[in-house]
DNA sequence: TTCATTTCTTAATCTAGATTAATGGGTGTA
DNA sequence: TACACCCATTAATCTAGATTAAGAAATGAA
């Protein structure tokens, strides 16, 4: 698996809560490795709004894939929801990877899998109400809610806190 | 390219304006590079109602990418919007692929941007307007509202075409 | 060309979720 | 302990876009 290719103790760094791992803007996009904790990625908005684009937790590769390969700058934001320690790579490990005999497969399985993750949240995000995705977001992440403030499920969700409250209160008093 | 590799008179088909290529279900997904021509996919959600999740022009490949590495059935129906000439791969062409020796990076480089491309669309979907998306997309894809029904476009957008009408009206009237 | 079918537009009404604002509960720190 | 700050909740009001319904325009087949 990718992991074994990126756990490697020399990589290994701990960041405390509310620390940025990474900012929009910055031209050297990374490759985090969650070994404990959680990270979230996401983006800041013209009217200064953060929207959060996904959650991170042990096991995950948080990263802006895109301006990994290309060569422009991150759109991301990234950052320890909890205290966390990260495996960070840089381009070179991923030149690594591309020597290792199986690591074409590794990669391509590993986007192609990702791609499948976003293309759900993109029909979700079109076609079910608030309530539905926040249902199903409980069924996908179950371990989630309890380590993450209500406000970054909102966020991730595409709604208001406000909304997010009112959503929990209707399914509380038997749906 | 990736056009390079996959371009082969052999694998080149015609279809007509309305032909299904592919169907949610089926356990073999395809990879489909247009030549010539438009294709559209799409799910079918729970309630009967289609949404389109990529237009498919010249030169771009469509396909349920996910179900292509992975075991599982396609979720995506493909449809020509137009008469279409496409390249059809299968499974082969893709391990073909790999035996080249520069196929990691034109598969990782093409998956990353596919990756790139949807990050920017889920956040389009949290953050921007109806109109605001439809902006976009008129100056991402100049050439398709000349080609594609509006009622397509509105399902792109994940509004109704009611919603659609309204907003270009808007646009029209100076603003 | 004519007729039928599909697509687009317009307008009236409805609703999910946004916005605003006020309140109470937690948590960290001095 | 008390203060300051952040977070979640509740309720009132507002709005973008959905729904419904009808007519106009475009498309396609015979």
């Amino acid at each position: 698996m990718l992991e074994q290719i990126l756990n490697n103790e020399n990589n290994l760094r701990t960041f405390s809560k509310g620390e940025v791992l990474q900012r929009a803007g910055q031209d050297t996009s990374k490759i985090f490795l969650v070994k404990k904790g959680i990270l979230r990625s996401y983006i800041i908005d013209s009217k200064g709004k953060e929207h959060i684009y996904m959650f991170g937790s042990e096991g995950w590769i948080v990263s802006d894939i895109e301006s990994q390969t290309s060569e422009r700058k991150t759109v991301l934001f990234i950052e320890a929801i909890e205290k966390s320690d990260v495996y960070v790579m840089n381009q070179m490990s991923f030149n690594l990877l591309k020597e290792k005999d199986n690591g074409f497969d590794v990669m391509v399985t590993s986007l192609s899998k990702r791609i499948g993750a976003m293309q759900r949240r993109i029909l979700a995000l079109m076609s079910s109400s608030a309530r539905d995705r926040y249902e199903s977001f409980l069924q996908i992440y179950p371990e989630l809610p309890n380590r993450v403030p209500q406000k970054m499920i909102a966020s991730y969700l595409g709604i208001t806190p406000e909304a997010l409250s009112t959503i929990r209160k209707k399914i509380a008093q038997g749906e």
